[in-house]
DNA sequence: GTTAGCACTCTACATCAATGAGTGCTAATA
DNA sequence: TATTAGCACTCATTGATGTAGAGTGCTAAC
């Protein structure tokens, strides 16, 4: 395969370009310090670099830029782990700051750090409410029609639904109703919420309730419409101080993907646990062609529940941003962890 | 003052340079069809409205663009006001659409539509929140030392907060606590809860839990921490479509500041009740000196409760942005009037 | 196998002239 | 007296031209 001097060249363009975002050429490279032999001896390893598909020009006289091929080839064996700094740590330890309670918030809090501290744009999913338990519910009339369903979890997550009564129902009929679903409910995962409805509570409402059929399935839908993982933003407009994205149609459907999130959100949840980096086209989306975005999954416990990711350009620090993702992370699951694994 | 010749150059000159975004010409202005008289005359008339400080040039030979007291004489006194479409019409009706009780719904429905009716960026500020009725109070306690407070408003806002109990406290006292609560809370206006719990609820609290002064008082705290109205924003990208928006630091400078939402917050909340312009930098903003903001309030009955706004470029279609805006203020205090009025 | 040297390529930048849309001013016109 | 035609002038834009600099590929010498 490649010999360790066309590694060693390879490794320095990548990381020049990174620094630099400027093709790199064969006698700047020759005179840095790593670097012992002369650029002709360059200029022959970059052809065959070239040929291999690592490294590209961007016209017949320039200098090299890395490939998405040299990227993926960089991330997979070249990386050297770059030890964070003390201000860095500091910075990511700041998310305990506080006593947090709310998931939520601690979630939008790390997204906020992790596009300050990479100067990229972060992006965090989750927390899968579905693996929640169960603390209450509550429903509370707001007129002869509607109600508000509340549902709370033990992570101190509150949702709430407007749902439809049936026209025939009486306060007292919603208040043993309320009752029914906290005594058979409380405690249950909100995935087995539905189930245990229709196959548990159905049938004490119906010995309560007139008319229960369309009760339970309002019920029933409307405290499980997979309600989906939420996204959180950090650093949104990060992206205007990457050179590549000085060009307005570029920055323009970013911009406009990133208003969407529904893109995001298939795009992270997808990720297995760990993490995963995806370069340029792999992430087959036309507007992110220019970046690349690396996922760090997280987890209550032993159940993954939702994923940190940061999107920069391709020309992105991945070894800074790596050992970034995967100390905070762990740091994070361990938070979480100690927060709301009740024993 | 002006004569009519020169208010017509002056209105012509603006609706044309609203359209192609290009300086403008007396040669140009001599063909239109409203005008008879010759590019000389033009130029005259042109030179005058110039030192008047209506219009500018951009270099010594360039056509005339409006200046920001050109736009605001426009709006003051040229506007003529555009009869809705049909098809905007229906389109602005379908917020009615579907049955939708819940007020933050209905108002992020509505940025959206703006923003896709204009093609500008819509925000929507509100509703405010203190002038809703409370309806009722839930306090689920997570574990031990928190538990979380959630209110419910007779427009089915939801809010919820953590709070930290007091570390004697027992499950009956909370369960009495929230009976006080209710029984002497709901019907209030949010603006009134703190100065009721002191001055209603706190003695009662004394005669049923230990303790209570640090419960009462954070009690009172969080659930009137002046949680500000929420900002609902449509069409965030719009802009990049502008041509006086391709300027790259411009947009960012721009996009960062509708990120931040601090800053159109204070910005449109305080407009008065009405149809609101602002040219470019009467904003006050640099960010936004290429901007104007048009900003129209709505009301449930005679409260008026949030603003509608409109941003664009100076260079804004003010005549149809101003006619929709006043359609869509009066349709939206009536449907919500209808909806959460209750007699 | 490595390197020095050289011809060649391409970009970036500056200069220059031509074009065209515009202006201001002046003198003729109605 | 108000309007207009005519003209000299200005400036942005465009395309052509030239040059400097950074880069490459190839060949021949080490």
């Amino acid at each position: 395969m490649l010999t360790d001097r066309q590694l060693l060249i390879l490794q320095v363009i990548i990381e020049d370009f990174i620094q630099s975002a400027q093709p790199v050429g064969s006698r700047s490279l020759s005179k840095k310090e790593e670097i012992s032999f002369s650029s002709a001896t360059i200029r022959n390893e970059m052809s065959d670099l070239e040929e291999l598909g690592f490294i590209e020009k961007t016209h017949t006289s320039s200098g090299r830029v890395p490939s998405e091929l040299g990227y993926r080839y960089y991330v997979d064996h070249l990386l050297s782990p770059q030890a964070l700094k003390k201000n860095e740590m500091q910075l990511l330890k700041s998310v305990y700051a506080g006593r947090i309670y709310e998931l939520e918030k601690v979630v939008q809090k790390a997204a906020k750090i992790l596009s300050e501290l990479t100067n990229y744009t972060a992006i965090v999913l989750g927390p899968k409410v579905k693996d929640h338990k169960l603390k209450k519910i509550e429903i509370v009339p707001l007129n002869s029609e509607t109600a508000i369903a509340i549902i709370i979890t033990d992570t101190g997550h509150v949702e709430n639904q407007l749902i439809t009564l049936p026209s025939s129902i009486d306060m007292s009929e919603i208040e043993k109703m309320v009752n029914i679903l906290n005594d058979r409910l409380t405690g249950a995962s909100m995935s087995d919420l539905k189930d245990k409805i229709y196959k548990e509570v159905a049938v004490l409402l119906s010995q309560h309730i007139r008319n229960y059929g369309a009760l339970v399935s309002t019920l029933a839908e409307s405290l499980t419409s997979t309600r989906p993982e939420k996204l959180f933003f950090g650093g949104k407009t990060n992206m205007f101080r990457q050179p590549e994205f000085h060009d307005i149609h570029k920055i323009h459907s970013l911009m406009s993907m990133i208003e969407q999130e529904q893109g995001f959100y298939e795009l992270i949840k997808q990720n297995p646990a760990g993490i995963n980096v995806k370069i340029g086209r792999e992430n087959q989306i036309s507007a992110l062609e220019d970046c690349s975005l690396i996922t760090a999954t997280y987890s209550i416990g032993a159940d993954q529940v939702g994923t940190l990711a940061v999107l920069g350009p391709t020309r992105m620090e991945y070894s800074r941003v790596i050992s970034l993702l995967s100390t905070f992370s762990n740091d994070l699951t361990a938070l979480l962890t100690k927060l709301y694994q009740k024993p």
